[in-house]
RNA sequence: GGUCGCGUGGCCGAGUGGCUAGGCACAGCUCUGCAAAAGCUGCUACUGCGGUUCGAAUCCGCACGCGACCUCCA
């Protein structure tokens, strides 16, 4: 846990397609940006695999000692729709469907963010920053970039010259693509004249009369390009140069490669040191997206109302669920890998609740190696988050810990202690999973069913089975499960 | 069409030159008055065809299948 004394974390660069070294920049200080949400609908599935998988190098991070500064912003201005540059915003569109004020829409949105964040257990990042609240900063970024020459005005809009930039900068460096190859593969799309080529992207846009939201600007009223907010944030608050640059597949083009221009146009400097991409969350091998109409919200998800869903699963089920995938692997979502993840979790919990009320003996032949189960633990982190094997060596702790429960095996005392500061580590600041229901209930209801399962003790020492079992019934009926262990009976709410 | 990636046992999903991941499901056994839980055992896979190698699921080539991005998307 100590910073100097951990063996090295890797981590896959897309830059470089490998796995590299994480050495920050200015240790033990570590900057993380994650591309947030677009604040006007409902988060879906996929979205939360993203913050999940985020949340996961954030923990870890901070596990191993680093003070990590994690930005992640608010998309609140609302970028064009469709493939028309004329489009409507979208916010705006959004708030002429319901009647409300754009950032009525953003508040409301964003609220219902904040609460799927906190139902997935995915903490609060350092910053929050929004894009309307960086709008002076993201001027003074498109003046920087017209200073250098690498953009241009047009018709009260702002662009981009790609093919200005891209003699002097490898644009297209991170997503692997060539300027030539963009060219020829572009559109045809209205609302390219003012484009000197195609390949340009907005930097600021001319708000038409249609648009709700816009700002005043040295070229007029209007709104920021929807790329440019991200370049302004993430270096306004970790620096011209930055550690981790995180967000999903699907932005890496062209979102983050014009990022990096934007940055490197502006400042003369490449803006981020690791880019770190999460994959996709599937849905029978397709994308899960809203515009695909094949994903549902948390709430369906949780309630099991929609149709994809047999029935409902746990937020924490969801969760581990992911755990269980690497984070720069497609997931595919199918209700029986849910129910496997459910089952699994439970196991793992009930190992934790065991652990807990385990008394220390002296091991009877060779003791549990409770120090290679963290090295493997550890080793797993390291190499790149991977925490489905990771999972898997926790799982090889649980085994112990159940022989040690029936009596098969037993650890030391400082074995004991040490496994419980591993597995509270591991299961709960690492992997972010947390009791869903009061298993052990309060002292009333431990009181009455120290009552109840007196009496049955009672009737099964008289050999009358069928009054235990009556009360073993009465009480799964319920949902209390009752379970004659060597130690006496334990219980548990299902 | 271009760029990138994937194809692993009944299901999900790691691994990535030799040393049977793990979870779920299934079967048998042990424990138990019975159950539940747990433990043990079994099920031993890598799309196909070539090649490299003492040895390939892992490297190379080809084929087939699938996906992502190229347009807002996590």
């Amino acid at each position: 846990m100590a910073e100097h004394t951990h063996p090295p974390l890797f981590l896959t660069n897309t830059l470089t397609r490998k796995k590299e070294e994480f050495i920050p920049l200015a240790p033990p200080h570590v900057g993380l940006y994650v591309c947030g949400p677009t604040v006007y609908s409902d988060v879906h599935l996929g979205n939360v695999r993203t913050f999940l998988s985020f949340d996961t190098l954030f923990r870890w991070l901070t596990y191993l000692g680093y003070k990590v500064r994690y930005v992640r912003n608010i998309t609140d201005v609302g970028h064009l729709v469709g493939d028309v540059d004329e489009g409507e915003d979208k916010i705006a569109k959004r708030a002429r469907l319901e009647q409300l004020e754009p950032m009525e829409v953003v508040q409301k949105y964003t609220n219902g963010f904040h609460d799927v964040m906190r139902t997935f257990n995915i903490l609060p990042p350092s910053i929050e920053p929004t894009a309307t609240a960086h709008l002076i900063e993201q001027i003074a970024m498109v003046e920087r970039i017209i200073a250098k020459g690498f953009a241009y005005e047009a018709n009260g809009s702002v662009y981009f010259d790609v093919p200005a930039y891209a003699q002097h900068h490898a644009y297209g460096e991170l997503s692997g693509r060539r300027i030539d190859e963009l060219v020829a593969n572009t559109r045809d799309t209205e609302g390219q004249d003012e484009k000197r080529s195609p390949l340009d992207f907005a930097l600021w846009k001319r708000a038409d009369k249609n648009h709700l939201m816009h700002w005043p600007s040295p070229w007029g009223e209007g709104f920021p390009g929807w790329h440019l907010e991200c370049s302004v944030m993430s270096t306004k608050y970790l620096g011209r140069t930055f550690d981790i640059h995180g967000g999903g597949m699907d932005l890496k083009f062209p979102h983050h490669e014009c990022e990096i221009a934007q940055s490197v146009a502006a400042d003369g400097e490449a803006p981020v040191r690791y880019w770190v991409h999460g994959n996709m969350l599937t849905v029978n091998g397709r994308k899960m997206a809203k515009s695909e109409g094949n994903g549902f919200t948390p709430e369906e998800l949780i309630t099991g109302d929609h149709k994809l869903l047999d029935r409902g699963y746990s937020p924490m089920t969801v969760r581990f669920f992911m755990l269980q995938s690497h984070y720069a692997s497609t997931l595919d979502f199918s209700n029986e890998a849910l129910q496997a993840a459910e089952r699994g979790l439970q196991k793992l919990m009930a190992a934790w609740d065991t652990l807990e009320r385990l008394k220390p003996a002296p091991p009877a032949g060779e003791a549990y190696d409770v120090a290679a189960l963290e090295k493997a633990c550890v080793a797993a982190m390291n190499d790149d988050i991977n925490t489905p094997v990771m999972i898997a060596a926790l799982f090889d702790g649980v085994r112990a810990i159940n022989s040690a429960n029936d009596g098969r095996a037993a650890f030391s005392a400082d074995d004991l202690a040490r496994l419980r500061t591993l597995f509270q580590a591991m299961v709960f600041d690492v992997l972010g999973l947390k009791r869903e229901a009061e298993k052990q209930g309060d002292d009333l209801s431990h009181g009455l069913m120290n009552v109840v399962l007196g009496l049955r003790a009672d009737a099964k020492a008289k050999k009358d089975f069928a009054a235990s079992d009556l009360i073993r019934d009465r009480l799964a009926a319920l949902g209390i499960t009752v379970k004659d262990g060597k130690e006496g009976t334990t219980w548990e709410r299902n």
